[in-house]
DNA sequence: AATGAATGAGATTTCATTCAT
DNA sequence: TATGAATGAAATCTCATTCAT
């Protein structure tokens, strides 16, 4: 493991536990065993680190909704593969999790910008599958795809505040129980599921 | 009004858009229009405000909660109500709400401790509404209690991130959404609705 | 007890445990149980109550070392006398001594020429006492007035860092200890004691 | 001279005559021409100089304490060269001595600690030559040792608030008149000094 | 005589960043 | 590549004192 990589990983481990503005440079290259310099040498700023951290993340996240998505489905069987990567996301990438979602707005401008636009992306995907689903018939058509797209979200994402991989459920039926209450609401007819 | 609320409120208003660590003591003062000794007479560190703007928020929702919870109805009936008025609670305290659920771990350990003791109440009451309404039949038998107690909490919690006064739909728009949504994935017979 | 007294008793008792500095004027208005009014209406400074702390032990040890001085008798009776008081007021005014032996320096300079000269006063009543047993030819011919009674007055002073009223031994014992270590190196004849 | 003795140099000179609350760390990095960065760079805080000013010098103090206690000679001969080696001290780290007299009861816990048993380790030294002296024969068998110790350790204690080495009276004048006062109070038989 | 809200200067300490080596 | 001494702006908090009531 080189030096750039080991003190990406100390800090995301100590930003993840301890906050963004909780962890100072210092402790970063202490627990990174290296020096002021060294973590200069190979990052701009502490941000940049953060931005790192969020971009590693996102770009994962949006690389999977893409390709769940490419797949030539069904856009019930679509969605259902999407929601699948995503909730496992959050077993893969926990830490990154809790940063992306407590310390995005501790991102200088530049790099909010970046992080905001693949968000995005990733947030169109899920709207543009429900807009597919009721186009083809299988969602219901009263169905406000805006509010939809943010109750998923909102629902996946709060994971990152609770979710344990020692607890009571693994990630599989946590991924299993999502689909199942989001399809509930979706779905013109729920036996098909 | 006098000089604590002023304080307060001042503090609301850039904690909530600057976030914690980004507003100092001197920068509140300033807002406040007054000085640090003013601030300091009224309140014993910077922390102690956060843990006001904190408590004002969660008593005032696990009131509203506790009295909806409290109706003599059906737990179909009382989970709808308690659904609305939380919803609600996010145009009532919108800006309470964004530094509720981003700057809680900041919250000094005596501080966190009495939060945490009533966000966990307002967690049960919907836990047991669901408990009931399983055992009343009205709900789901198949349903895991503690997965959708926070696939709701995170639908609706999530609207601190996006929730617009001034955007596309109302309140109670977006109240009437929620409960349709949960409903659906909740109830054994939709058509009871 | 008036207000005045109970300011001055409390701030006797805090200063002579946690020192000048570590005592605030709000500390001594709520052991005092009076408020910053109260004080301000009393005393004009908290440099003031120190001043009257001093004040009033260093007045009374001038007045019984004056009073012993007095006494008609021989140089050797009158310094024994003497030295008995003086070694008796630590055990009447041990807070007192406390402050008076290290917070002296804090005193404001009006505060600090006043008590200066009480205090030379009294060094110098041990000086012409050892100047009378010397041209009495009770004490040595050889003596250093001067180193005399610096080390007369240290060792008894230096007693405010340890004596305690619950030791081992009583003041009277310490009393006779004393004036039995100082006349041995005084008196020309040791057996004349 | 480093940047780290400046410091020290500059502080001790500063609380020596100023006392230690009354000397900010912005004045001492005035006088040692640095900034509070370079002063929290090589300190970890206000109180750890204090604790090196009193730390250099209790440790010189006792080291020749326990050289002079370890030659193979009569109690007297020891206890003479002790007192001496002691008086001398005081014009080599006089600066030294006023903080270590005067700011001690400063210092925070952790630090206080290690003082308080070199402290208690010289006194030991003392009283353990006092007791050696009266089991030789040499020095009285009336002594009482803990007063005596104490006695002792207070008259030349006490030169922290006098001794001027621009004054009347030499180091060695002082440290001669001490050997001779105390030895006086001691020695069985005054005529073998 | 007594109150306590308000002040504002100044205290200690932290911290991201720079730079000569 | 890497070091770590040095910086100085800014942070939180303290405190003696004032003053309208």
């Amino acid at each position: 493991m080189n030096l750039r990589d080991k003190i990406i990983q100390s800090s995301l481990d100590l930003i993840s536990t301890e906050g963004y503005h909780a962890v100072s440079v210092n402790k970063i290259v202490s627990v990174a065993n290296t020096s002021k310099g060294g973590f200069y040498h190979h990052f701009s700023s502490k941000n940049e680190v953060l931005f790192e951290i969020h971009d590693v993340f996102i770009t994962y996240a949006l690389k999977k909704a893409r390709e769940a998505d490419k797949l030539n489905k069904s856009p019930t069987k679509r969605i259902i593969k999407i929601l699948d990567e995503f909730v496992h996301v959050f077993d893969l990438y926990q830490a990154h999790l809790s940063v992306f979602y407590q310390e995005a707005f501790n991102l200088d401008d530049e790099y909010e910008k970046i992080i905001k636009e693949k968000r995005n992306a990733f947030k169109s995907i899920i709207s543009s599958v429900l807009y597919d689903g009721i186009k083809a018939g299988e969602f219901r058509q009263d169905l406000n795809i805006d509010l939809t797209t943010m109750a998923i979200l909102g629902m996946v994402n709060w994971m990152y505040k609770w979710y344990d991989p020692n607890g009571k459920n693994t990630i599989s039926e946590i991924s299993n129980f999502y689909i199942d209450f989001i399809m509930h609401s979706v779905l013109v007819d729920v036996k098909t599921l």
